[in-house]
DNA sequence: CTATGTCAACTAACATGTTAGTCAACCAGA
DNA sequence: TCTGGTTGACTAACATGTTAGTTGACATAG
């Protein structure tokens, strides 16, 4: 049993955040669990991370617990919370509910799309392009991610990419392992290029066939890595 | 400003509920808050609470925090937390969530249901049957519960129904305040046989057509009653 | 060497004390 | 009567002390 059990010092200064304490600290551990800086199945200790940011454990178990409901720590009564490991069941559950809300929005938003909406969208497309031109991945990751939420935004339901977000950190953690290629860049701007066609035409069908179609490149890739880095998942 | 206030005398005993003192908590206000013995704009105050129910403010505090989040209070930071007024907005909203991921699990769930699947969908009908005839309408209510949260068990994916349970919590609370008719029990039995018909033929676009159409039925009955009882809802 | 029972150390969960922000009632002035 | 500022009571948020349950190491018996 490799046991690793924790790494504390890298972990973002909850000065950089605002809000509540206790939201502070559940930004800065999130960030820290979906940039792999704190490894599945490495033990969370209360006492490091309170000396570590300064504050005492309420805002810290407060964090906890909105993790844990997220299924990014297990919490084990009395005893101990360790960063979850990647479990195949849990992003593909992860996948299914994105997709299903990523389809009811690009539907919704193909209907009853503005031209302004629309202005905005080709606005982000081609930075997009942009981008990729310049071989900017991380960039590229952000305006992707923007992409989405954009069209999420357009549908007027503002707890939609709250929600979405939620159901599919598990699979937001994995992405992060697969590394960005040219080649998949200039796929994934023809797929929402072919997305976009379909809300300016405002055709739902065809923006769910192409949104349906661009959110199943992913799984793949994900399977692949379990291959890779067996030791990240579940080993039950 | 009716200041209504608070009336903590109907709040269910959490030893009627198990997991831990927070757990139980949050499970006891909750059903008081759907089932409108809490009404939307009165102030929760945790001592009252705490007395009531023997705790200290601990679990108290995590069970508002959970409530929060699910938008069943309203927490004015240094100040007060009231009962969540009923609003519109979350209202339809929370129907065009939970409609997302139903059609996502009636497709799936026609895709590749089993011969077992269809015989317990079948029992669960017929259940319904019998509860519409002999005029049971809590009784009904629970079956169509049960139907609904069948179907997403049958998917194979566990977080799907608590998520559902969770975006659709508003309309839920809304619900309580539809009365129950006969004809509309009937109308419902046909609604959900012509779902289950269609996940027997393995059709999931007819199936997610039939769930469309049940599902539809909800919205205009919630955009009558907030006429009838304006003072549930946000008076912004 | 292996299996089992005991125990000590550590933890989350819970209780309670403290701080500082908010709101509404009240009062003074117009 | 109405407006504006002041104040005090009340609250959530935070800090800290306490309790009880779990885990894993170690010793002991087989």
């Amino acid at each position: 049993m490799t046991n690793t059990d924790i790494e504390v010092t890298n972990l973002r200064e909850i000065g950089t955040f605002e809000g509540s304490l206790a939201q502070r600290v559940y930004l800065s551990m999130q960030e820290a669990i979906l940039s792999l800086q704190f490894l599945p199945g490495s033990v969370v200790r209360k006492g490091l991370i309170c000396e570590k940011l300064g504050v005492s454990r309420s805002p810290v178990s407060e964090a906890i617990a909105r993790l844990s409901n997220e299924g990014l720590v297990d919490v084990v009564p009395q005893s101990a919370t360790r960063v979850s490991y990647f479990s195949m069941d849990d992003i593909r559950e992860g996948t299914f509910l994105r997709e299903a809300l990523e389809l009811a929005s690009v539907a919704k938003v193909a209907w009853d799309r503005t031209e302004d909406q629309m202005a905005q969208i080709n606005r982000n497309m081609r930075l997009q392009s942009l981008l990729v031109e310049d071989g900017d991945f991380p960039g590229f990751y952000q305006s992707d991610e923007e992409f989405h939420a954009m069209l999420m935004h357009f549908t007027g339901y503002p707890r939609l990419k709250t929600v979405a977000r939620m159901v599919s950190l598990q699979v937001t953690r994995a992405r992060m392992l697969l590394l960005p290629t040219p080649g998949r860049a200039t796929e994934t701007l023809d797929e929402h290029q072919a997305i976009v066609d379909a809300v300016r035409d405002q055709d739902p069908d065809a923006a769910q066939k192409a949104m349906r179609h661009h959110l199943g490149q992913l799984m793949p890739r994900i399977e692949a890595l379990a291959e890779k880095r067996p030791e990240l998942f579940q080993s039950r």
